[in-house]
DNA sequence: ACATTTTACTTAAACGTTTGCGATAATCAA
DNA sequence: TTGATTATCGCAAACGTTTAAGTAAAATGT
């Protein structure tokens, strides 16, 4: 039935009787074209299951209408939630979001930056790996002109867009509700420097401390890796050295996770002897079976709004003077056991432009 | 200090005073090109941060390195990580995978097979949306020698290469691991036809029932749609109608969340009252907060496997001939709350291949 | 010294599109 | 009838590569 090669314009032209040219305008509704003969074409290029080849177009075109995104991991649901909404909002506005994984390595960052430039994406929203390790490459393309917007973690370094929450005064919030419980040996689990997310989480970590009047304890900020594996391990260096701890903020889900486990196997009650909080709403830290307090970060809304910024960057470049900064509110969750969860508290939407004098 | 438009061939013949073809060459290590003429090129290539143009070269060498992948959505584990092993296997096997999702939908479905098929992927990876909707439009992709391996779900009627588990003895063992805690009123709850794991998990249900001498009630059958909503509203009306069920094999994690959001909604116990299981190991059952016994698929396998099969298809058509059907081995896990999980059994790998008569 | 091979490059065509321009024929105004 | 306009299509170049075939000069062999 179906012929066994792909069918091009070239084919559909020989049959027709006419040039490829013809046959493209055709397609595309061009008045240069009688109407009939479109039909015709159409029902022909229909029946033979011609479909355009996209790397052809793009060539010619130079529009790819594809999008660049690169996320650390899918076992988060955060990731893949954000996911979700660039993939969506990306169609929506006509673009193909390809997706990425970069697995917190920055050997595979720059394999994916590499792959998706040669692929002619036309924006690239990325989570980066922190650190600087890739920088200079990143900045060498934005510099070509794809714009970049960071989503989650933001790189100011580099002065790219970015859209994230807030992440200190969503900080804040989580003690000021362990502080309201009685908790004041609060640890902070996590990076405190590397990353961007991390540093603004462990600002408000110490203005909240210092806000109600709780004595900062250099040894209740345990810097981790953010994987299950090294917060385990750390976890269980703070219970070993018997330091007063009643909660832990921890940087992420799987720190959560790993830090659990460990408190777990020590025997104590999560949350009666320690309390433990995480950032981004993850399934992975309710394998614990306890209840704990997160940060919802509207996953699903963030992958949106960096989709818009990235669309309208490359739509309209002339927005691309100053650095955007988008920044999506925050729920704080009291996640219980049984399915029963209760918004605490709530954020506002804010957006800033950064000034940029001349 | 970088140039600001893409920097091509041309534009570094250019500067050599050489012809892009030279360039090319000079790339690629041919030996029609002296030594040092590829040193400095690839200097300078490097220095400009030259990057291939994929869809140039692909268009003229009719070798893209693109596999398709598509799969129902990110938020179910199962699926993230079978896209993780996919990612890994395809660049080991020096391959790009393209991730879409079609969301269980079928016009989402058709529109991710056009992108792919557009962007000329040279083989296909797919967990399709239950049913035949998009069985012609998928022929006639892979007739114009475009392979395609389904994973998970099998597409028996198109005669396709498939990776699956065995999903007819993992049932079987599930009921049997049930009876033998002596629950005798276990609900199927998924679909029975509509859906091939389903049937298998089906098939294995009514053997396990018959073979330990219990007798089958239609009623203890329900079908729902795979999505946490319809479990609910369907399981809800299980327990309303007071036939006594004292456990509950779901099809799927979405599925047993919803199910067993509805038991606990009902003031029951998970698993006193009502046992729960379910197939992928998925976290968001753990929501629940109660343990349950889980199928776990080695979903990371499961994606490597149908990457070998799509690459070895795609470089060695000659064994496109009889469809492949390859069955991974699944492991049963009782998951308790505090992570003290056990392995109940485990299955042999399994490799089959169609008899095919001329 | 002369023929032959090797080296190092260039030429040109091709992949499947898109698009401005040119050509032809039909239509229309006067 | 003549000139201008309009409709419908073809031509050719271009996008950035790759690769077979060609070429000129240099190196090699006898």
């Amino acid at each position: 039935m179906t012929a066994n090669k792909k069918v091009t314009l070239k084919h559909i032209a020989k049959i027709m009787g006419m040039t490829p040219a013809t046959i493209s305008k055709a397609l595309r509704n061009s008045n240069d074209i009688s109407k009939e003969t479109q039909a015709k074409v159409k029902e022909l290029a229909e029946q033979l299951g011609y479909r355009p080849n996209l790397m052809a177009r793009s060539l010619v075109s130079s529009k790819s209408y594809l999008l660049g995104v690169i996320v650390p991991n899918l076992r988060i649901s955060f990731f893949s939630e954000v996911t979700r909404g660039i993939y969506e909002q990306a169609r929506r506005r006509g673009y193909e979001a390809i997706i990425m994984v970069n697995d917190e390595n920055f050997e595979n960052e720059r394999r994916n930056l590499e792959f998706l430039t040669s692929l002619a994406v036309e924006g690239i929203l990325i989570n980066a790996v922190p650190g600087t390790q890739n920088y200079e490459f990143m900045k060498s393309i934005s510099d070509r002109g794809i714009p970049f917007v960071s989503y989650d973690r933001s790189l100011d370094d580099l002065n790219f867009h970015s859209v994230t929450i807030d992440d200190e005064n969503s900080a804040y919030r989580v003690i000021e509700n362990l502080v309201g419980k009685g908790r004041r040996n609060i640890l902070f689990l996590g990076p405190t420097d590397t990353l961007s997310v991390a540093r603004g989480r462990y600002r408000g970590y110490r203005k909240a401390l210092e806000n109600f009047g709780i004595e900062f304890e250099p040894q209740r900020v345990v810097a981790c890796e953010i994987d299950e594996i090294d917060a385990n391990n750390k976890m269980q260096k703070v219970l070993d050295s018997r330091i007063p701890v009643d909660a832990v903020m921890c940087v992420g889900g799987l720190v959560a996770y790993g830090a659990g486990r460990a408190i777990l196997n020590a025997g104590l009650s999560i949350p009666n002897d320690i309390e433990i909080t995480e950032f981004g709403d993850n399934d992975i830290v309710a394998r614990l079976g306890v209840p704990f307090l997160t940060v919802y970060q509207f996953p699903y809304k963030i992958g949106g709004t960096a989709v818009d910024l990235v669309v309208d960057l490359i739509e309209k470049p002339e927005l691309i003077q100053q650095p955007l900064h988008k920044v999506i509110r925050a729920k704080l969750i009291y996640h219980e056991i049984g399915l029963k969860s209760r918004i605490i508290t709530d954020m506002r939407d804010i957006e800033t432009r950064d000034t940029v004098d001349f």
